[in-house]
DNA sequence: GCTAAAACTTAGACTCGTCTAACTTAGGTA
DNA sequence: TACCTAAGTTAGACGAGTCTAAGTTTTAGC
């Protein structure tokens, strides 16, 4: 455990950051939590598309966890956002931004899962916890997960 | 390259999960964001009283770049909430809970900043990935990262 | 091919976290 | 000590994302 000293040791010394680098660090967090809603619906219209061939909201609530008023709301506006084709009563198709924010969503959760999981955790928690830390990592943490992957296989 | 396919093939696969399973996930990234203002504030309360012995309102906003009324508002929910004491005009203390909500965020932010250092990240990236990381970590994830960590350290 | 059930939308309310504008209080200094 | 300025508060607006209740459309089964 005293191995870990060295970082612990920080509690007690609290270096003062710049204050508009730490303001910076919190206006990155809460526009990664804007673009949070968009994401996590174009991801899963992409899967649900690719599992049944088409998105339709009744299935995009189940998965959610919410009901079919706040789905309705949220199309429209990935609608306006330019993300998402549709017509009333339809189901749900990606336009070529959405398709693309979707792969690069999917590949990115991918990315986070499997490394978590080469960290030993277990595959329902790797799960849970991407689906919050995924939106939040930059392209180059993700790369740096990457790599730590590519050499943990290459380990064993 | 061809090391990445084994996960970059699920591309292809899209693995059908239980769809009480993924709300489930989805309900618990949304219960981490109700948590994320008050862990963000009685962290910074923490920071900036051992810093300067106080924690004042005009450096609160400051730090976190907001404008001082949001910073009264948050303070009188968390006030709500038990986690701070507060005099109007007056500086901000944590309570009890307050204060034990803090050390477990400030170490876990901790472990999350060194964990993404030891991965070779920058300084400034790790900072600012880990202020949006950290409120999505379980104490599982956290755990994994604190071996990880130690390995790393042993390995040099 | 009608009709009942399921899917979807609309309307309207609520909370959270942000803002600006305008007001009040506290504190240092002339 | 009186006053100016900086700090803090109040009031009120707004957008995002959620909900319930009530309506409309689609669809599937008889």
């Amino acid at each position: 455990m005293s191995k870990l000293q060295s970082y612990e040791r920080e509690a007690f010394e609290t270096v003062e950051r710049a204050p508009e680098a730490q303001a910076k660090g919190f206006a990155t967090v809460r526009r990664a939590h804007e673009s949070e809603m968009a994401e996590d619906y174009v991801e899963l219209i992409a899967e649900l598309i690719e599992l049944r061939g088409e998105a339709r909201p009744v299935e995009i609530a189940e998965r959610l966890g919410v009901k079919s008023p706040t789905v309705t709301k949220n199309i429209s506006r990935l609608k306006a956002a330019g993300l998402v084709r549709r017509e009333r009563y339809r189901a749900i198709f990606l336009t070529d931004a959405g398709r693309e924010l979707a792969e690069a969503c999917r590949r990115r959760h991918r990315v986070v899962v499997a490394f978590l999981l080469s960290l030993g955790i277990d595959e329902e928690t790797a799960e849970r916890d991407a689906e919050g830390i995924e939106h939040h990592v930059s392209t180059t943490t993700l790369e740096a997960f990457e790599h730590a992957l590519l050499q943990s296989q290459s380990g064993k």
